[in-house]
DNA sequence: AGCACGCCGACT
DNA sequence: GTCGGCGTGCTC
């Protein structure tokens, strides 16, 4: 915070001409001048402030790499989601654009001290890296350094590296190229083959590896060629080809279905219109939306625009990432995390130079250096994955539609089953409300059959898998189909159920689910601060089976290989999707049958296309249930609808089974018929009765310390403050600790304030990170997020 | 984040 | 009188 601002420095002669907005530049900063990367936010004629100004050393780009959108963007983002303006920057540019710092050690006398000599082993400079260097010789280098004998020098590395190869190109005419070949020595068979290939390809553009290892020219040949002036040669950037997506088969629009084109129009009317306007595409699974999404972008196109297409992380898989390439060929850019950063800066320069006019990416793809933009579309637009969880939290929803209206460009958001927050825009009017009710195939959606896990507890196979489950997954195996079957992970142990009667502790105050401590071995409320002791029996049927709840995919996988010993399981799960390219590979293992049941969690569900899956199982629908927070319900429901697509997308009829011990849960029962509709009603209703989101504003407020208390007396002092902002509509929720409360031996605690209308509350926060700045050095941290996706 | 400075206790 | 650890303030 402290450092929050920018700093003026002088100019050097040799930058005043093409130093501009927007570019990266080297400077010397504090005591120590220890060179570090900058970026320049403006620039002025003169300066009248009071400090000594230092020099730009270097300027790292010929162009400045954030645009004037770019800029505008961090300065709108640090507002927004207090966040510092220098990571709002940097959020905007690839990885390797973000200098990396080093420190070398340069001799500048003689080294007496063996031991330090033998540091230096005959080299004048060395990597300096205090951390790993004892103290003893920490200290003898700094006495060096006071003497004069060695040197710190800072170093800023840009690791942008393009990657260039050599092309060619005729330079003479045909004509002369003829008469050339005429004067040629009889025996000169390879250059007059050369000329050939000129004459016959002549106006081509040419990669000089490919010419040569296709028609067994060599690079020599090519070069004294240049020298006689038949070819040109140059130099030409070379993008590294991420997701090398065999030769995709082009595909073209498919016909549409009315609904779909209806929504289509609508979207191309505003693009045509340069409407900054939201849509919400609701659309049941298998509905096409994603074709809805390929022609709209052709549109775009088609009207000489760009586009840009968020896809969750998790979901952007291969088959996608085909589908874009199919229609779009070349045009097509993606980001996502798997990239190097060497691929990931190619694609934002591909993006950047205009070379891909439609981008296919995951939440910071939202930041593209994307030109002229027709339209932004965000698939599965309730994710929560969309939400960036540290500095700067941005919403990757907010960021698009903030773009919308410096373009003009509307903003398409999708779903199967939308987040309440927008779907209740839709309603208002706010979006427009675009709807998809039908399946492009006609099928009905698959049948979902809820068991019972109450009952199936005293006689099923296993711990995790029901009799009716176990016989089901025999079946589907008979006929040699497939099944997938999905452990939810969400909320992992962390509350407390009775197994008998699928009873989940809540808070006498807030209808939220306690949370499991296992330090104080207690049941703790996370909005309220609620607390009680774990019960030994269960306050609703008097079992003693209260339990904390978990379970993991190599049980299960164990549990699998004992009731059906000769089926082949694939697993994926975080574990064994780590390495790169993992994803897809077992995505890939599965599609062509070398598997009989995918085992897996959350991943699993989203987009997952496979024709020969025709049972899907979820093993315990009630964990992301049991979580502390409003919005359980919601994710659950989502969850087991989208997973529930996955069943008898083609031909084959597709069933589903999940296992709860909440069968009569509104989200469980609603995800079984896949009633949207109904779900969001009852829904909304709920968040009316607590006060939560859409009808409310939520704003979380964490301070963590090294020490509990001064955690807690922050937020205590902060929670007194702010109740003189606030009107009377507000409510503070907390401070709470957290449930996760000690983290790297620092504890968290926080507060949440709800909201409709406090005009003074910005004024407040922003203030609060600037005067919290004192204590930060004693190891305080405060985080303020706007509208949290995790109240954990 | 990282550097320097200054205060203070420990040691020569 | 000196060294080193640690808290504090500053960075154009």
């Amino acid at each position: 915070m402290q450092t929050n601002h920018p700093f003026t420095y002088q100019i050097p002669e040799k930058f005043q001409d093409f130093l501009r907005v927007g570019m990266r530049v080297v400077v010397e900063f504090g005591n120590g001048n220890r060179k570090i990367q900058g970026f320049v936010t403006g620039l002025t004629d003169e300066y009248s402030g009071e400090h000594q100004l230092k020099s730009v050393i270097d300027v790292l780009d010929l162009n400045p790499v954030l645009s004037d959108e770019a800029m505008a963007m961090a300065d709108w983002l640090t507002q927004r989601t207090f966040a510092f303006k220098i990571r709002c920057l940097q959020v905007m540019l690839p990885n390797a654009m973000r200098a990396s710092y080093r420190k070398t050690l340069k001799l500048t006398g003689k080294i007496k001290d063996p031991a330090l000599a033998a540091l230096f082993n005959e080299q004048s400079e060395i990597e300096f890296n205090p951390q790993k260097l004892a103290s003893t010789q920490l200290n003898q280098i700094e006495k060096l350094r006071k003497a004069n004998q060695v040197e710190i020098v800072y170093h800023v590395d840009d690791r942008a590296k393009s990657k260039f190869v050599w092309a060619f190109k005729a330079q003479m005419s045909v004509k002369e190229l003829q008469t050339v070949k005429k004067t040629l020595r009889k025996n000169a068979v390879k250059q007059k083959r050369l000329l050939d290939f000129l004459i016959t390809n002549h106006e081509q553009e040419f990669v000089q590896s490919d010419v040569t290892r296709e028609n067994n020219f060599t690079a020599n040949d090519l070069k004294t060629a240049a020298e006689k002036g038949w070819i040109t040669r140059y130099q030409i950037e070379k993008y590294r080809n991420p997701y090398q997506v065999d030769q995709v088969q082009p595909s073209t629009s498919k016909k549409l279905t009315a609904e779909q084109a209806h929504a289509t129009d609508a979207v191309d009317q505003a693009i045509n219109e340069a409407q900054a306007a939201t849509f919400l595409l609701e659309g049941v699974t298998g509905s096409g939306k994603t074709e809805v999404y390929l022609q709209i972008i052709q549109h775009a196109l088609a009207q000489g625009k760009s586009a840009l297409m968020l896809v969750p992380e998790i979901s952007l898989t291969p088959q996608i990432v085909r589908q874009f390439k199919a229609r779009f060929g070349d045009q097509v850019a993606l980001l996502h995390s798997a990239l190097s950063d060497g691929e990931r800066y190619d694609e934002w320069r591909r993006i950047e130079n205009g070379d891909a006019q439609v981008v296919v990416g995951a939440r910071s793809a939202i930041f593209a250096p994307i030109k002229n933009l027709g339209v932004i579309i965000m698939d599965e637009e309730h994710e929560t994955s969309y939400k960036q969880e540290d500095m700067p939290r941005y919403h990757a929803r907010d960021v698009a539609q903030w773009r919308g209206k410096y373009h003009h460009c509307p903003v398409v958001l999708g779903s199967a089953t939308p987040s309440l927050e927008s779907r209740a825009r839709a309603q208002k009017g706010v979006y427009q409300w675009l709807r998809l009710t039908k399946r492009i195939n006609g099928k009905a959606l698959p049948q979902v059959q809820l068991v019972d896990m109450r009952q199936a507890g005293r006689y099923a196979p296993t711990t995790d898998i029901s009799q009716e489950l176990a016989t089901e997954i025999q079946k589907k195996l008979a006929l040699n189909e497939q099944v997938v079957l999905m452990l939810n992970r969400r909320g992992y142990s962390s509350f407390l159920m009775c197994r008998e009667c699928g009873e989940v502790i809540k808070c006498p105050n807030c209808d939220i689910s306690l949370t499991y401590h296992k330090d104080t071995n207690s049941l703790k409320c996370h909005y309220c601060g609620h607390e009680e002791p774990v019960p030994q029996v269960c306050p609703n049927c008097h079992s003693k089976a209260v339990r904390y709840f978990g379970t993991g995919t190599q049980r299960v996988e164990k549990e699998l290989t004992e009731l059906f010993p000769n089926v082949r399981i694939l697993r994926m799960d975080v574990d064994t999707t780590r390495r790169k390219g993992a994803h897809e590979r077992i995505l890939d293992e599965f599609g062509k049958h070398h598997a009989d049941i995918l085992l897996g969690t959350q991943m699993i569900a989203k987009g997952l296309d496979f024709p020969n899956v025709t049972l899907v199982g979820v093993l315990n629908a009630d964990t992301s249930l049991g979580l502390p927070d409003f919005r359980a319900s919601e994710r659950t429901f989502q969850l087991l609808t989208q997973v529930s697509g996955r069943a008898g997308r083609a031909e084959k009829e597709g069933n589903v089974l999940i296992q709860t011990y909440n069968p009569d849960h509104y989200a469980i029962q609603y995800a079984r018929r896949q009633d949207y509709e109904h779900f969001f009603a009852k829904e909304m209703h709920v968040r009316h009765q607590g006060g939560y989101p859409p009808y409310y504003y939520t704003v979380q407020i964490t301070a963590s310390a090294r020490k509990e208390t001064d955690a807690a007396q922050k937020m205590f002092q902060i929670r007194g403050e702010i109740v003189n902002y606030l009107s009377q509509n507000a409510v503070i929720l907390g401070p709470t600790p957290q449930s996760i409360m000690r983290i790297n031996n620092r504890y968290y605690y926080q507060l949440v304030i709800k909201y409709k209308n406090e005009p003074q509350l910005e004024n407040y926060l922003q203030n609060l990170l600037l005067t919290s700045q004192k204590e930060e050095r004693n190891g305080l941290q405060i985080v303020i997020d706007r509208d949290p996706m995790n109240f954990i």
